[in-house]
DNA sequence: TTGTATTTAATGTAATTACATTTAATTTTA
DNA sequence: TAAAATTAAATGTAATTACATTAAATACAA
């Protein structure tokens, strides 16, 4: 049920390969399940995301770009996403006082209730990982960190 | 290092939370290294991805189905991608003759020698992942696949 | 100070993606 | 067989993304 089995690929030139391949097809798995439940609401992935950062900041601004040093995929434009969400009437984004080039944005209540709505839909999907224990999901984060900072000296 | 800094969030609700995320990040992180590495070759990471697909077939031909079963992103549009590499003649497209709403689509020599070229690159960038050693990079994709297959009943 | 460089965000655009629909061929069923 | 259902791929489209450029404000240096 692995890897291998999910991709046909029955092997892989190293272990390095076939762990590259897995991690981005295990974070592409997620999204999909992700944006699947975020559908109903209306919201995309990297929205979704925009707005959970934004709660993170208890209801003080952020510039759009702290949100961007925040977002899971770094080549989004915030601007445009941000733009979205002022559309939807879900976030307010007003000229900062301290540096009129940036720009605050702030989470509206509306915003804040519909993230209210999505996290139920969200945990429950979550919650399934639970299974796995602490213990194993510690493991999982420690892994993926390490990968990651074999390249920190880049 | 880890994925807290990297995303300057200091806790996260749960440690499944923050696998989702850690995931999703580690996907992202490792797809935009490739493109990266992919631009002067002219190819998106969707593009090598097929390309390698077809090249694991060695020589025999895919129906375009076959290749959206093999790819690690399962939304992309298998049709249109294929297109893309037979305008850059990488890749031959034909009538296939067993069943003829099915398309056979064969890798040429042009695409096999960018491969070639490109793998060189990629390679020497994946090496550096050798430094977690062999035993590491099992336990990764282990976890990987147990994190994705808690959901095999859904 | 004044000119230069840097920073921040927005914008233009071409390409890609998501998603629904269509077309054509094959398979199944009545 | 003929009609209906299913399958495979292509296509239309609106939205999103990638990437370069621009515009405006601030910081820095001569």
């Amino acid at each position: 049920m692995g890897i291998s089995e999910d991709l046909k690929q029955s092997k892989f030139p190293s272990e390095a390969a076939k762990a590259v391949v897995n991690a981005i097809y295990t974070g592409n798995w997620i999204v999909q399940k992700q944006q699947e439940l975020l559908k109903p609401f209306g919201l995309t992935v990297q929205q979704y995301n925009v707005l959970r950062i934004l709660r993170g900041q208890q209801g003080n601004p952020m510039t759009v770009l702290a949100i961007t040093e925040r977002m899971l995929d770094k080549m989004s434009n915030a601007s445009r996403l941000v733009d979205k969400l002022v559309e939807k009437k879900l976030v307010l984004r007003r000229e900062c006082p301290q540096d009129r080039r940036a720009v605050d944005v702030l989470i509206l209540p509306a915003g804040m209730d519909l993230l209210t709505l999505v996290d139920q839909v969200q945990n429950d999907w979550g919650k399934q990982f639970d299974a796995l224990g602490v213990r194993r999901l510690e493991e999982m984060n420690q892994i993926l960190d390490e990968f990651r900072t074999v390249f920190s000296h880049n």
